[in-house]
DNA sequence: ATATAACGTAAGTGTTGACTTACCAATAGA
DNA sequence: TCTATTGGTAAGTCAACACTTACGTTATAT
C-alpha cells in the first residue's frame, strides 16, 4: 500500500520539520538545512523519503534545488483519516445500539 | 507538541495494523494478537503507545480488556493535516502570484 | 577553461525501538 | 480457596535507520 510510505515518511521528526519548513513557501536544501540541527546531506536524505511519499516536489532552479509542499501526498493521508474517520463513528453507533438494547432486554427482565 | 506522540504512534506499521483491526468493531489484546503476525505482550506494547497519543481507549471487560478507536487523535491528526492544507494553498497561490508578477515585468520590458 | 556554489550519493557508525521469552498481577469460575 | 484466563511488565537481543564525513556531479560565473 502507498499508505506505508506516506505513513513511514511522517512518521520522522525530522522529516515533519522539513514539512513544517516549507509550509509557507518553498526553500532551497541550502535554507532549509539552514535553520535544522543536522547536516545538509541528512535533510537530502530526508527529501528523498518525502518525495518518494508525494509530500513535496522540487523544481531545479540553476544549481539549487527548490522544494514545495506535495498536496497529493496530503490527499492519501486526508483519504486514510476519512476512511478511519467513518468506520470509527459507525462501530460506535452500533456498539451504542447493542448497548441500549440489552438495556431493553434487562428492564424487559431477560 | 503532542503531534510528536501521534505521530510517533502512527509512524509504525504494526501499529497502524492495530488500528485498521480496530477499525469495525472494538477487541480485547488476545484477539488482537490472533489476527497479527507478532506476540501478545508486543500487542500489549503497541497498545499503550496508541493509548498515549489517545488513538485507542481501554474498556476492562473482566480479566480481558477491550480496545477501541479513540476519536481524539483522529481529531488531532485532522487538525494538523487542515493546517498543513492551509499553508501549503496559501503558498501556493502567493507563488503563482510571483509567476504572474514576473511575467507582467518581462511583457514590460523591464 | 576554471573555480565555486549547490546538491546528491556512498560508506560507515551509533542509537533507537520493535520484538522475544519469562515473570507477575488481577479477575472469574469451580 | 484454588485454578485458569487474560494482560501488563522486565530484561535482553537484533535490525532498521537517522546521522556523519568524504566524494562525485552539475550548473553558473569569472
Amino acid at each position: 500500500m502507498t499508505y506505508e510510505t506516506i505513513f513511514t515518511a511522517i512518521g520522522d521528526s525530522t522529516r515533519r520539520s522539513v514539512l513544517e519548513a516549507l509550509r509557507h513557501h518553498p526553500m532551497t536544501v541550502g535554507m532549509l538545512a539552514e535553520q535544522m540541527p543536522v547536516s545538509r546531506p541528512a535533510v537530502s536524505q530526508h527529501l528523498k523519503i518525502l518525495k518518494e511519499a508525494r509530500l513535496v516536489t522540487v523544481t531545479p532552479k540553476g544549481t539549487a534545488n527548490e522544494y514545495a509542499i506535495d498536496k497529493r501526498g496530503l490527499d492519501e493521508i486526508r483519504d486514510w483519516l476519512d476512511g478511519m474517520w467513518d468506520d470509527a463513528l459507525e462501530a460506535f453507533k452500533s456498539h451504542v445500539e447493542n448497548k441500549t438494547e440489552n438495556q431493553a432486554k434487562d428492564t424487559s427482565g431477560e
